[in-house]
DNA sequence: CGATATATAGACCGATCGGTCCTTAAATCG
DNA sequence: CGATTTAAGGACCGATCGGTCTATATATCG
């Protein structure tokens, strides 16, 4: 970003990619053509390309920024001061309110991401394993703050535990996408907590 | 399909669709062409044009074809003659082998499919549903069969373990895809029986 | 054999893909 | 003011997309 003499830039980079994140969301990488993030965007061929080099290189800015919010979002949930078992339930029963209705249809960047790139481009694939290292490791941390706190069922394990949570929330992702069954799905995660606390 | 007088056909319609099954499976709908069907079916464009009529509707037969060994391999697995618990684990370390190394890689169609589709086209969107229906109905069943057995853990309800078994499978196979994590796949799947096997 | 049916090979189609480039308008600087 | 910089708009590019069609070769029938 250098000195703006003459016009300013008259968009912002970030609300760009942000707009950017909504269609490669909404559509999927393979199915989001230029036409259609000029159009989300609001900007024109020639600017975008100057911004952001290709689509591919925005692609990778929107995942970036779809990965910071919801590690973000994690760590408020799963924040240390918090007590543990009410932000584990924060954290799960976010996930069936981001499958409810329209945003169940819209589905999940990161899985969409998962399944559709990160076997054929490296850079994608290390962004995701990152990712879902990362939220492993935050969710085996809150349980293992409820196991000391003596909130846990006889014979969790805080990091099987956690790699069973993740499996689960991403699963719910996947299954709510064809049609969301709304009412169940908190049923479901409530019926998932009762196994794990105590 | 109509009387065969003159030269029969050269290929089985079966091993077309199984072989165009692979490519999507390795690739995904949008990123398999025309081309990467034509190699791998060994077909000419006019014969698979005259066999299937277009890409989409190969691919719904390759759906079809999927979802039909899915579900002929958890028949067998959730047998109702087979003793349930057996089942269940048979049931949930075969997803644990098929996130072993390249095939961990490739992913599964559904879940891709899924993710791809489900959102946009209603013909797949049902075909997704309904595997996922089809799939919890089978678990619950091999679930009730063991609480009958007095085999569960106290206070696990069939239905809604089976709704949380087929969100973690899911779920292992998007975790997986990236970049499988053998050893610990198994003694996660492990410990999730232990919470719900007595 | 000749008639018929099937599949191959590949030319061909319009549309769209991602990406480059050039002109013009607008805004800020000295 | 004029010089400079930024972005918009859109023409344009080669490549590829899914899909059609026309030979041509081959096999089976009567």
């Amino acid at each position: 970003m250098q000195l703006q003499r003459g016009r300013p830039r008259s968009f912002a980079v970030d609300t760009a990619v942000e707009r950017a994140m909504g269609v490669f969301w909404s559509r999927g990488y393979h199915a989001t053509s230029l036409p259609d993030l000029l159009r989300a965007t609001k900007l024109s061929r020639g600017s975008l390309y100057a911004a952001f080099g290709d689509k591919h290189s925005l692609f990778l800015l929107a995942l970036d920024r779809y990965i910071a919010d919801a590690l973000t979002r994690m760590e408020s949930e799963l924040a240390p001061g918090r007590d543990p078992v009410d932000g584990l339930r924060a954290y799960l029963t976010g996930y069936v309110e981001r499958t409810r209705g329209t945003n169940g249809r819209r589905g999940c960047l990161l899985v969409a991401t998962a399944m559709e790139l990160a076997g054929q481009d490296a850079e994608v694939g290390r962004r995701i394993a990152g990712f879902f290292k990362a939220m492993e490791i935050k969710v085996a941390d809150a349980l293992s703050r409820a196991k000391a706190a003596g909130r846990l069922a006889n014979g969790v394990e805080p990091s099987s535990a956690a790699r069973i949570l993740v499996c689960f929330v991403e699963g719910l992702r996947v299954v709510a996408k064809p049609g969301p069954t709304p009412t169940t799905s908190q049923a479901t995660v409530d019926a998932l907590i009762d196994r794990f606390i105590s």
